[in-house]
DNA sequence: CAAAAAACCTAGGGGCCCTAGGCAGAAAAC
DNA sequence: GTTTTCTGCCTAGGGCCCCTAGGTTTTTTG
């Protein structure tokens, strides 16, 4: 009987290609096994279960990911690497559904210490931002800003939560802008009432 | 035999409450019919199937939505208003994370037209920007601005997705703020590689 | 080539989703 | 107030999925 070579990479990786294509909570373990022509229960000596399946598919798209947005913001700054950064983080999430819905997982810590590429993608964030000129806490709330905003969009263009037919490229890029203006023009602390720009 | 009551609102209610507790994905025909005392088999006469359950828990949290953010704006304007509304939304999205995953899913067109409180909703949202005088396209482009930015950080808030001590609660006001200052500076149409912004 | 290790198997238990069809309590009709 | 009808909940059962235990066959290794 000829064997199907199955290894935890391999199996990773056609799970996540499984996940891009009929979405990350179809992914089980019946259906890769299927799709390597072997029963369920061969799989469970490359993978534990079920929920490690999906963050070793987090694990491998949060190394894509670093590579991606690694290349799209070097040798630009400013409002140049903010476009680029943003544009290759919606790019990802679009080509690749299944991979970029993993990444919201929570990650089994002895599992991500494995593969550590998964927190460097949170660094480039913060080495983008530098051109901005904003020190700690106003960093991370930039940060955190920049974060909540491409993975809304993203999240809300996927599951078609943008209804109006107004393109959604277009308001992608004046989203970007808009943040590119916030960060720009960073609010001084503790003026939750006040509310009017800094002179940049 | 003493018989459970159950009807369509009655069995949704019970969702929703443990879509809250457990999560939406935990929410099973088998773990309701468990807490009715009932067997799974009876739920079947109030609701079509588990996809519907989830459907109409969106509906249902639709509709409190609305009156939250209702509640939230009325009488308030500018960046009163928007905060307001920012908060209210993270207030509900915390205290009803169920609930609130449920608004995400797509939901069957006929089932949305039965209960038409979905679609007020957005509305709110438009209104609240009345303040900031922009016009189409620009108005759908700062919906989805904020829609993105409110919905991404909540819930990578409750996915445990910021890892950073810093305060998740001054974040969020800096977050809005800084949404306040994009309004207000919002960007002149076709400016993608200039991006001053105007005087407001 | 023999022994050890690895790859894949069968068997089987438990959970969830859902359909079909039955019976008994409650409401409606007379 | 009885009979009829309706409805609420039931049992039975099939399909898919997750996972464990333990066996067999292939590959690797000394």
């Amino acid at each position: 009987m000829v064997r199907a070579g199955l290894t935890t990479e391999r199996v990773v990786r056609a799970a996540a290609d499984l996940a891009d294509i009929v979405g990350l909570d179809s992914v089980t373990m019946s259906a890769l096994a299927r799709s390597f022509g072997v029963k369920d229960a061969s799989l469970y000596s490359h993978i534990k279960n079920v929920s490690e399946l999906r963050e070793r598919i987090a694990l491998l798209a949060a190394e894509e990911i670093a590579d991606r947005f690694g290349a799209a913001v070097a040798g630009r700054s400013g409002k140049d690497a903010l476009v680029a950064f943003a544009d290759a983080y919606r790019t990802y999430a679009l080509e690749r559904p299944g991979r970029y819905a993993a990444t919201q997982l929570q990650i089994d810590p002895a599992l991500a210490a494995e593969s550590a590429g998964a927190r460097h993608k949170i660094d480039l964030t913060y080495s983008m931002l530098r051109g901005y000129g904003l020190a700690e806490p106003d960093l991370t709330d930039a940060v955190r800003l920049l974060r909540s905003t491409f993975h809304g969009f993203v999240s809300l263009e996927a599951g078609g939560g943008f209804g109006h037919p107004r393109d959604l490229g277009a308001s992608w890029e004046r989203a970007v802008e808009a943040l590119h203006i916030a960060l720009e023009n960073w609010p001084a602390s503790g003026s939750r009432t006040s509310g009017r720009r800094r002179t940049s």
